[in-house]
RNA sequence: GCCCACGUAGCUCAGAUGGUAGAGCGCAUCCUUGGUAAGGAUGAGGUCACCGGUUCAAUUCCGGUCGUGGGCUCCA
């Protein structure tokens, strides 16, 4: 029989079947394009080049260089790194699941003694031997239920419960050398791809991801098609290593977490505590200059309020335990939404006076598992840049629309000008009627679009009062991180009856909107030494110049000018040490400080100084008060206002 | 919380079959006054995370506690 075999853009070919997906690319791609396909997609299936076909088809190649490509060489690799370690520890090591993940890819294992640095030299030698045997991988299908004989013979319970939990009535297998393993695939036609691979670290996984099942080992490795691109990998860890804020947060003297004062808990440095104090103030600059208020509210409130509120039913888990005062229970604060609703409360409102734009840098408490902790970017004690708009209904896409701006403005400004975007709508449990949460997340949507802004729809992921918008922030290095968020809120204004004389004169329940840009200033702030690898902008970095003298002939002069610049508001410092300035200028560059200015004789006479930037190039020398006047510029430029 | 690994000077790390410890950097003092990434000398710093057990003797072995790191959604 023949059949046409048709390429995704257009060429086709009739060719007698049953054929291979690798016959029939044969016939229409180029050697140039063979070389570099590595797997296909058959009407729109991912299959391998192995496949057979059997009807009329169109064919996609899947080509190595492409993320689906790479994906694919990563499920090998996760394949071959199994196989390795069965052929090394023997068939006692049960083997889970192994898939590609975004930088590589990782295998879970059960097996007693832990895997050492040791055994992974070993494993990736084996993987070595493995890819150079350029071993097939040889698809196979079986009836679900002599898949279920096949595992068990073998004592493989995971792959046993998989296809059962599959429930089909086929399942497919891989096999390379002697070793099968359950597998949709597609794989490489053979393991001699896989040969640009590096085993990363060894952590435990649950089986299925709860803790209440085997403990298992979960081995992460990550590959590439060739050297050049797993180094440049491997490269970046090293770089993103290098950026640490917990390190640079150490060397820079910025913050420090002590065990005897408590996991989780920030005491700011004066360094770190003048970084946070700028950005505060851009905070509340610009918040100012949107047409906000600003709050104060305390930390600790009745534990009536957290019942009304619903947080001692929805959130009890993360707030600590209640404390007595004067035979009344209050707790910490994990959020600052009830205490915003105070104000509201504290007197009659009118639709005249919304939108009500309130905003507080709020410090929360929150229990987080102690394994969940992590420097600066997950803590038990965090300040939101939080904010709460009470509006009409109709108000509402114009406030998001508002707040989209605001966001993007401050983040911007910061250097952050990529985002992945979500928009989640209404999970199984919630409150609120259909209604509202339909205008309220279209509200949402027309508001992102209104703003040219791409997204993502987050079916179901809403959080139970309302639909949100999350907005990850890219840093210099390409990560995600989870910051911003704008949430619609049906459910406070309900619990708390809050209300507003219309202009009907009768009684109407606000529309509440929660939003948080930074999302936490602990976690921004680590973001933020992240991105810079703690060499600040100057309009933020905490110490914007340093003075350093040659000898100490000049000292006075530089007490003078250190002094008319403290006064003139330069963020300044002076090393007068009897150090050389090779020393000296070592120091200030290691303290990643904008500028050092560098005072000799020359300077001292002239009334002038020389700025060494942080890139080592000098900037001619300049009188003080220009020097003054530039900083003053360069910082009203940065804060972009 | 759970699994694994780890916890020695302010920092980065050595170290001993069980006999109370060392380097570099930093810090202090002195010498040196040197124009763009480390001048020299001397010195001070440690209940070896904490608690308990075994032992003549524990920082080392055992148990517990606290803390740190990597993970614990990403569907074979």
């Amino acid at each position: 029989m023949d059949i046409v075999v048709t390429l995704q853009d257009g060429d086709s070919v009739t060719v007698a079947a049953p054929i291979s997906v690798r016959e029939a690319l044969d016939r229409l791609l180029s050697n140039k394009q063979k070389k570099r396909t590595i797997a296909a997609r058959a009407n729109g299936q991912s299959v391998d080049l192995s496949r057979m076909l059997t009807g009329d088809t169109t064919l996609e190649p899947v080509l190595i260089e492409t993320e689906e490509g790479l994906d694919i060489l990563r499920h090998s690799a996760a394949h071959v790194m199994a196989q390795a370690v069965r052929d090394i520890f023997g068939p006692e090591v049960k083997v889970a699941i192994g898939p590609a993940i975004e930088n590589g890819f990782y295998y879970d294992f059960l097996r007693n003694e832990p895997f050492s640095p040791e055994d992974f030299d070993r494993i990736e030698q084996r993987m070595l031997e493995i890819a150079e045997a350029r071993q097939p991988f040889v698809r196979s299908e079986l009836p679900g239920e002599e898949a279920v004989a096949l595992f068990e013979r073998q004592g493989e319970k995971y792959k046993v419960e998989l296809i059962r939990d599959l429930g089909a009535e086929t399942v497919s297998l891989y096999q390379i050398g002697d070793f099968t393993d359950l597998c949709r695939g597609p794989h490489l036609p053979d393991t001699s791809l896989v040969k640009a691979f590096k085993l990363l670290r060894v952590a435990g996984a649950y089986w299925r991801g709860d803790e209440k099942n085997d403990v298992l080992q979960r081995i992460y490795g990550t590959a590439f098609f060739d050297a050049k691109a797993l180094n440049k990998y491997l490269h970046d860890l090293e770089e993103a290593k290098k950026r640490d804020h917990r390190k640079l947060g150490r060397e820079l003297e910025l913050f420090t977490i002590q065990d005897h004062i408590g996991p989780g808990l920030i005491l700011w440095q004066p360094k770190g505590a003048l970084l946070r104090r700028l950005i505060e103030d851009y905070w509340k600059d610009e918040h100012y200059r949107h047409d906000y208020e600003l709050l104060y509210t305390p930390h600790i409130a009745r534990q009536d309020l957290w019942k009304t509120s619903g947080h001692l039913d929805f959130y009890s888990e993360n707030m600590y335990s209640a404390m007595d005062i004067d035979e009344v229970k209050y707790q910490l604060k994990p959020m600052n939404c009830p205490f915003h609703i105070g104000v509201y409360g504290s007197r009659k409102r009118s639709y005249r006076e919304f939108p009500l734009r309130w905003c507080e840098l709020g410090t929360v408490y929150r229990y987080e598992r102690a394994g969940a902790l992590h420097g600066l970017l997950r803590v038990r004690g965090f300040t939101q840049d939080d904010a709460h708009i009470f509006c009409r209904p109709d108000q509402l896409e114009e406030e998001i629309f508002n707040i989209l701006n605001l966001n993007l403005h401050i983040l911007q400004n910061f250097g952050f000008s990529e985002y992945d975007i979500y928009l989640s709508t209404r999970p199984e449990k919630y409150v609120g009627s259909d209604e509202n949460w339909q205008r309220a997340t279209e509200a949402l949507k027309l508001a992102l679009e209104k703003k040219g802004l791409t997204f993502m729809v987050d079916p179901g992921e809403g959080v139970f009062y309302g639909p949100k918008i999350d907005i990850k922030i890219k840093d210099v290095l390409g990560r995600a991180w989870q910051c911003s968020t704008i949430q619609v809120d049906f459910n406070l204004p309900e619990r708390f009856e809050m209300s507003y004389i219309g202009a009907d004169n009768t009684e109407h329940q606000p529309i509440m909107i929660h939003r948080a840009l930074m999302g936490s200033l602990e976690r921004f702030i680590g973001v933020l030494i992240e991105h810079y690898a703690g060499a600040f902008p100057l309009w933020f970095a905490p110490v914007q110049a340093r003075i350093l003298n040659i000898t100490d002939d000049q000292a006075d002069y530089c007490e003078q000018i250190y002094a008319q610049m403290r006064k003139a508001g330069v963020r300044i410092e002076k090393d007068l040490r009897n150090e050389k300035l090779n020393y000296k200028i070592r120091e200030a560059q290691l303290a990643k400080i904008p500028y050092m200015l560098i005072i000799g004789d020359k300077e001292k006479e002239t009334g002038s100084v020389t700025v060494r930037l942080r890139d080592g190039k000098n900037l001619p020398p300049i009188p003080v008060d220009e020097f003054i006047r530039k900083v003053a510029d360069e910082c009203r430029t940065g804060r972009g206002i």
